[in-house]
DNA sequence: GATAATCTTGACCGTATCAGTAGAGATGGC
DNA sequence: GCCATCTCTACTGATACGGTCAAGATTATC
């Protein structure tokens, strides 16, 4: 039921994008040293948030990436599903990642029902929570992450 | 995000046992053809469960499964944690699972917080039902598995 | 235009986990 | 004693995970 330390990564990155959007870019190296996260790894994640247009990058010297879009704009649900796949703990009750099961008659499974209910609640977190929101929390709690934004201003 | 397949067979292999409970023990190959689960796959799944305490063994011919305790008193989230380890999503917000993570500052961290939340949405659902409660889905839905009772008995 | 700093791309690698198989052994009913 | 069952350990093949490396393309700046 875990998160993948590539999906964690990936909010983690967005989230200081979102800390300075409307700024310049930011290096991948910076993003690297304040959260602690691999440089060359942090490459491939945030490569792959562009195919997603939840990044764009502008490339050479002074180059660095920035949000595509305004932070009100991207949920976690959007992040995660685009890098880990499905929300849902088994794929026969996913809606964007359906799979067919091997139980014997899944139109009638309890086991479903149940799973059902436990993705519902997931996505219901997911899908409401912004990168904003997650900003507006920063600020709330006065972290370093905010730190990190006061630095790059 | 995904529960391993794995962790699906306990399930369904444990609803089979609940369906099945007070009456004589279950032979892993019934379970298994049931429910399209390889047999050998599920002795060790079946084994592992009784390390949890929540099916008990016979041995020798006329030998098989069956649960150790009554199904009201068997949690889902019980049996997920045993096979598949923490509920939550991240494991610094786990509580039996507990890892700190390598973000900058844990306690002010705005995406921990939203991962509780993700956490106890899940937790809530699987705490709640037990294999009790899959088997009155079961007989609301009238499902195949219960049709496995019947001919069972 | 040379240079240096940055993103881009794709290959690569070691490890762990997953899903499943195999086989020898222990147990118990008949 | 026979045979069907559980028990236990080892093994395998595939895949994903986490991460590194190297060469190239792009652009700001001097």
């Amino acid at each position: 039921m875990k998160l993948s330390v590539r999906g964690e990564y990936a909010i983690r990155a967005l989230l200081v994008l979102a800390l300075n959007y409307g700024e310049e870019v930011v290096r991948i190296q910076d993003i690297s040293k304040q959260q602690n996260i691999p440089k060359k790894f942090l490459e491939q994640i945030l490569n792959d948030l562009k195919a997603l247009g939840a990044v764009e990058s502008r490339r050479g010297a002074a180059g660095g990436y920035r949000l595509a879009r305004p932070p009100q704009n991207i949920t976690l649900a959007s992040v995660v599903r685009h890098v880990e796949g499905a929300l849902a703990p088994v794929s026969c009750v996913s809606d964007r990642f359906y799979e067919r099961c091997t139980c014997p008659d899944e139109a009638r499974c309890p086991i479903r029902e149940v799973m059902a209910e436990a993705r519902e609640a997931v996505v219901k977190v997911m899908e409401r929570v912004t990168l904003a929101d997650l900003c507006e929390r920063a600020q709330r709690l006065g972290s370093a992450a905010q730190a990190t934004m006061e630095y790059a201003i």
